[in-house]
DNA sequence: CTGCATTATTTTGTCAGACATTTAGGGGTG
DNA sequence: CACCCCTAAATGTCTGACAAAATAATGCAG
């Protein structure tokens, strides 16, 4: 591991660099013990505070965890799928607001998603996940549930759906989708009548899991894909009623 | 934005939470500059040191940049959708490394994902994809090609596949999926003979593709699944000839 | 007045040293 | 054996300083 003192890169990004590459070619494994600050700025020929920019990089990507007081110091983090669904969702959100992305096209990419899960949810689906899905369309037939409320149960719904598929790699992969798209949610006004025919919608998804029918969530989700783009059609052209 | 001392939480990460929340919820936006270095340690009442840690986590994210000079500074970052791919590439491979994930599982997920992007890629290909999947199919067929080569040949390929639904919101998603898989597909040995039969399956998606026939890309690409794991199964055998 | 070289200023990058705080471990005492 | 205290090691934080880079301001020559 070494760095290159006349890189016009950052010496805290090179050695970050360095030691996650250790960490990514399998030199440093999960609970290994990085040495301590000291014996680092030392090994690099910098200075302790630079080390220390270093190693904050890494614990923003959780690769790695620090722990004060004798026999502490930096350990390399088992990266669970928990943290990784957090920065999923994060970096997708943020994607999603600073690139212009219309609510067309990310509500495209979450469905297609979603209904690839679907065959595999059909198959595998235990009764603890027909029981959540159940639970949340309960939740959302209650009368007086905040829009917030009903996207949260929303998601919910869905991300049992896709937990019924038993891959925890897709599950994974699903969060971003699913949770990114909160916040675009949040902005459709949900109607008396369009929580109706939504809750409608997820009692079919559910009965046809029950029934390991797969076709039928497949095409239930797609049911469900274009009715949510026609609320959100309808709420942007009540916004712009003079726009033609 | 405000932060609590005597929180357990390290200083540097509240301050980091607390700028990131301020660019996600859009307080910031993008371009947008922050305070000095030396503003912003005023602001919190703490060092510079602290504040500077904070600014790189940040930073590891991707969330800011920082310049050097007068009317310098760090700067919200627009996070790109290729700044987005390589953070969802490292965070699945070291996921799928370090999580015992199997080879299978992985696989699974990987074109279950894919098969969700065929429809639309059927749809919405354009002659320029077909292209790019075409010059890959000849590249595989070239004698003498190392295993690393193929590999990332493949890679290709099913990238032109994948973006091909000319949704960027589903290409960043899959671009995860495919390469963090690269570390696993490469310990498989191809044979002449498997060589063969991905290409020739490979030709058939490309085929399909260009007759819009999205069910057969859909069969197709399940039938490449089966073989890839069937390949990796008998790998697996061969290794541990004893086991039963 | 214009154009260019020079100087100033602002800001990040880095360093050195110090103290505070937390935690594990050792050793003494009941 | 249990309990307490002390020590040592490590991270967390602070202060102050200088280096390097890039822009802004200045001054001079034409």
């Amino acid at each position: 591991m070494k760095i290159d003192p006349n890189s016009p890169a950052d010496l805290s990004a090179q050695i970050a660099t360095a030691i996650r590459d250790a960490i990514i070619s399998g030199e440093l494994i999960v609970d290994a013990r990085l040495p301590s600050e000291a014996e680092l700025s030392e090994q690099f020929a910098v200075s302790r505070p630079t080390v220390r920019e270093a190693l904050k990089r890494l614990a923003a990507q959780s690769l790695i965890r620090t722990q004060r007081g004798a026999s502490g110091g930096a350990f390399v983090n088992r990266l669970s799928f928990q943290e990784a669904y957090g920065q999923q969702i994060t970096t997708s959100t943020l994607l999603l607001s600073m690139n212009d992305v219309s609510f067309d096209v990310a509500c495209e990419a979450r469905f297609a998603m979603e209904r690839a899960c679907a065959s595999l949810s059909a198959q595998r689906r235990t009764a603890d996940h027909l029981a959540t899905m159940r639970a949340e369309i309960h939740r959302q037939t209650q009368p007086g549930l905040s829009d917030q409320s009903f996207c949260d149960s929303d998601v919910a719904f869905h991300r049992a759906l896709v937990d019924g598929a038993g891959n925890p790699v897709l599950s994974y992969q699903l969060a971003g989708a699913v949770e990114a798209m909160q916040p675009l949610m949040n902005m459709i006004t949900f109607s008396e009548r369009s929580r109706e025919r939504i809750v409608a919608l997820h009692t079919g998804i559910a009965d046809a899991l029950e029934q390991r029918n797969a076709p039928k969530v497949e095409s239930l989700l797609s049911e469900l894909e274009t009715y949510t783009l026609d609320i959100a059609h309808g709420i942007a052209a009540k916004r712009r009623p003079t726009a033609g």
